[in-house]
Order: structure tokens, then sequence, then C-alpha cells
DNA sequence: CCCAATCATGAAAAAACCTGCATAAAATGT
DNA sequence: ACATTTTATGCAGGTTTTTTCATGATTGGG
């Protein structure tokens, strides 16, 4: 098999996603190549932060939190301002369908005490952290569990999100610009956004100001199937100039 | 199984978190390593304060507050006891179904980092605590979740087990007697658990001998569709006698 | 006080690592 | 089209890390 450099990247970046840690010597004999050139790769994901280089291979950079440590999330008050911006689309008697990740989170977090309505996830934080809440109705949807994103994948999980029509999706995103839509590295969690696209009447992102126009390398959709972006900056921002023009609507 | 030396010691500091003690003895069977790499190990966890290291193992840091905090370890200590029982029972490659509960969570706790099994349930904390385990698989069944038991329920969840055949079935129960069976008293728990046992190959319950002789009001099934009951108590004592001469294995 | 379990130490081997260099391929400039 | 630069890869070597094992010393319960 003979590889790209680009490509090696995205494959190991994936297997990384997928089982939590890759071996230099295992990913050697994959992808077929000397694993000087597995070290270098791994020693450049490492330096931009995809993941996390150890003696003999390379974690995932979620490794340290999926064990323990129940604090420090990455740019936590950019969230919350995020979660404050989104919780003011929802209305009661909506149904809501959410992906998982640290913004959705700080979500959950805020969302006021007498809302009442019907949450539909299959992240398994997101669930845990909807079970607090004293009047909201929590649907879990149900398949394998990936570890990597904590949530539920596979083909079961689409098929239940496609049964579904809801109000709102919000979805927190890895990645956006205007020539590649939102992307990801993930392909089953690739898979369960585009469900729940689908199955949305309204679709709104969520992401730190940070990942606005960088892509990643499996494309979700199209920056004209979103209705609605929100960041931590200004809603007049120069940055989201572009995304406004094509008619999207951003807070 | 290769472990590297960071999964090592996240695996380790997820067992002192969790059991407030290791013993070096122990994890060198379950990591499978020389004891002489855990004392290294727990010297460098030691050295950054992560663990307490004394003669034999380590203890968690908060040693102190927690040896001296009343947490209902009474209890808890029997169902360590319970789970230990329990977790023999499961091999490599099995299809493991299981409930919720507090007996279940010590279950999941003391599963050996090696077993490569698929677990499946409703129990979001269950879920939360199988997703820790770097080797099993986690299949989630999705429904509405119920706050108060904060398992999945109703009739998508029934269905969706109905569609399984498992190996293994780990009930924690609330109540048995040899004249009502196994009984319980939430209309939807039971639904679920009797759908569990009619796809499970081996029924096996968990239950402190408290419970045992004692019923509720709604039946989940008779004692002779009960494959094992596992208790803290010896397994020939004179309280199991009853269920023994039914024919069902006590542990 | 005794003895088995546990520990510390150092040696040795294996695995993984880094560095520099040679080669080849790709990109760039003329 | 050709020469030059840049980039990517493999390989040889020497270095470091990790691990096990052997050897006594130390510990702590009975």
């Amino acid at each position: 098999m003979l590889m790209l450099k680009r490509e090696r990247h995205a494959y190991i970046l994936h297997q990384v996603n997928l089982h939590n840690k890759v071996l230099s010597s295992n990913l050697s004999v994959d992808i077929n190549v000397s694993e000087d050139t597995i070290r270098r790769d791994l020693q450049e994901l490492s330096d931009s932060g995809k993941v996390i280089k150890v003696h003999g291979g390379a974690l995932s950079p979620s490794f340290n939190e999926v064990y323990y440590s129940p604090t420090q999330v990455y740019s936590r008050s950019q969230k919350k301002i995020i979660a404050q911006k989104a919780v003011s689309l929802i209305q009661d008697g909506m149904f809501v369908l959410t992906g998982g990740g640290s913004t959705i989170l700080e979500l959950a977090r805020v969302l006021p005490p007498q809302l009442k309505a019907t949450f539909i996830t299959g992240s398994i934080p997101a669930v845990v952290e909807y079970m607090h809440h004293p009047t909201i109705e929590v649907i879990v949807i149900g398949d394998k569990v990936s570890k990597s994103s904590k949530i539920t994948v596979g083909g079961e999980a689409v098929d239940k999100i496609r049964q579904i029509k809801a109000d709102l999706c919000f979805l927190g995103i890895n990645a956006i610009d205007i020539e590649h839509g939102i992307t990801d590295n993930d392909w089953d969690v690739v898979q369960l956004k585009k469900a729940m696209i689908e199955s949305s009447q309204k679709v709104i992102c969520l992401t730190i100001a940070e990942k606005i126009n960088s892509f990643q390398p499996i494309q979700i959709c199209t920056v004209s199937q979103v209705d609605t972006i929100i960041t931590e900056l200004p809603k007049d921002d120069k940055k989201m100039q572009p995304y406004r023009q094509m008619g999207i609507e951003i807070l």
C-alpha cells in the first residue's frame, strides 16, 4: 500500500480516535513504511496537538479526560458564552437533537430549570447532564459507544435519528470553512451528524472562533445547510462576514 | 495485552480513585507486567503526588479524608465481594447484558483490564463505568431515560433487547423469595428485566443477602428461571439452602 | 523473634528513540 | 526542458527508555 503523508496522517488520526491509542510498530506494518517515518508523523501530529505522543506510539488527546479529570475544559469561558446564546433559541415543547462535545455540555448546564422540552442525543456525557435537569425529557439514541467521542455510533443510531423530526439540532463542530463546509476527522461521528442535520428543521452550529476557517479530512455538510452559527464573538465580527453574506444567521 | 506506560498510569490512577487503594500484586496480574514495573509506576505516581505509596501498594491521596468519612462503606464492601464472584463468570468474547444498580456498578469497576467482551445495557451510570474500560465494547439500549432509575425504559428498549441473544445476563435485584420469585416495584424496570432474562442464555442475579427472602409488588420471573444467585455469603450458607435445592447455582 | 512478602538495586537485554546523511521524488525557478 | 531547491523517506549508528531478572535488604504480621 502506498500512502502520501497527508493520507497517513488522516489514517493515523482515525485510528487514534477509534482505539484511543496506536503503536508505532503496528502502524509501520499497516501502512508499510519505516518506523522512523511513523515516528516523524506522530511527532508532527503531536506538535499540532492532534495526538499525545508517548514512548511506543501515541494516545488520543481525550485520553486523559476519558480516564480521569472532570475539570479543565479547553476555553471553557468562551463556551459558556456560546451556551448562553444557544439556550435562547430553545422553547417549551420543542424536540431538540444534540451531539456531544464540551460546548454541548455547557449548553446542558445552562438550561433554564423550568424548561419543558425533549432532548435527544447519543452523547453519554450529555445524557448525564440532561438527567440532572428537573423537567426535560431525555431520549437516548442507542448503539455501540465510541470511547473516543463518547457518543453512540453505528447504523442503528443513524436509523433511529432518521425516524425523528426535531425542531432544533445543536451541533458542536470541529472545523468549518466556506470551501469545505463543516468537516471532522472521525468517520462514524460524521455519519451521525449528517443524519442529525437531515432530521432537523433548523441546524445550529456551536463553535469557538478558533475553529472558524479551518478544516479536517471528512465533510459533514456544506455551509449552506446550516441555519445558524454561534461563536463567542460579537454578532457583527468581521471574521463571520463571509458566512453572514451567505445568509447564515450569526449569533 | 500490551499497555503503554501512560496507559498503565491512567489505569492505576483510575483504580486508586475508584477503590481508594491498590495492591502491587493485584495490578501486576491485571496489567500483566512484573511487579517491579508496577512498583516503578507507583513510585512515579507517588513522586508527582497522585497517589500515596505504601508497603504492598498505594492509597488514594485523599486517604485521610476517606478513611474517616462515613460513606456507607459497609454495604459497599459486600457488593465488592459479590462483584468479585460475578466477574469470574465472564470470559473473553462473551456478550453480556446488564441492568443498573450499585451492585452492577461495582461489577463494572472490577472488570479485569484485558477482558475483551461486549457489554449491553440501558443503565447510564453503567455505560459511564464501562466506557472507562480499555478493551470492552459497550452497546447502549436507546429509549427514554427514566430519571429515577437512570436507565432507558420503553417499548423501543424492550424491542431492542428482544433482538439480542446474550451469553450472560447480570441482574441486580431488589427482592427474591421462593414463593414470589424475583420482584420489583417499578413497572417500566420490570418490563426491561423480563426482556433481558428472556434474551440471555444464563441469568445471574446479584444481591446482598439482606434482600434474600423479601418481596415487592411486581413479579419479574420465578426463581426457576434464574441460573445463578450471587451474594456476599459463603456458598454453602444456610440461608441459601432452599434455592440450592431448586437446582440454582449459588456463588 | 521469625518468616514470608515486599522492596531497592544494579545488570543486562530488548525495544524505541534521535541524529545525521544519502537518495529519491516533488516543487520551483530559469 | 533543465537545473536548483525543497521535501520526504529510509538507513546506519549511537543513545535513551523500558522492562525483566537476580540478589540481598527490609518490613510487618503472627
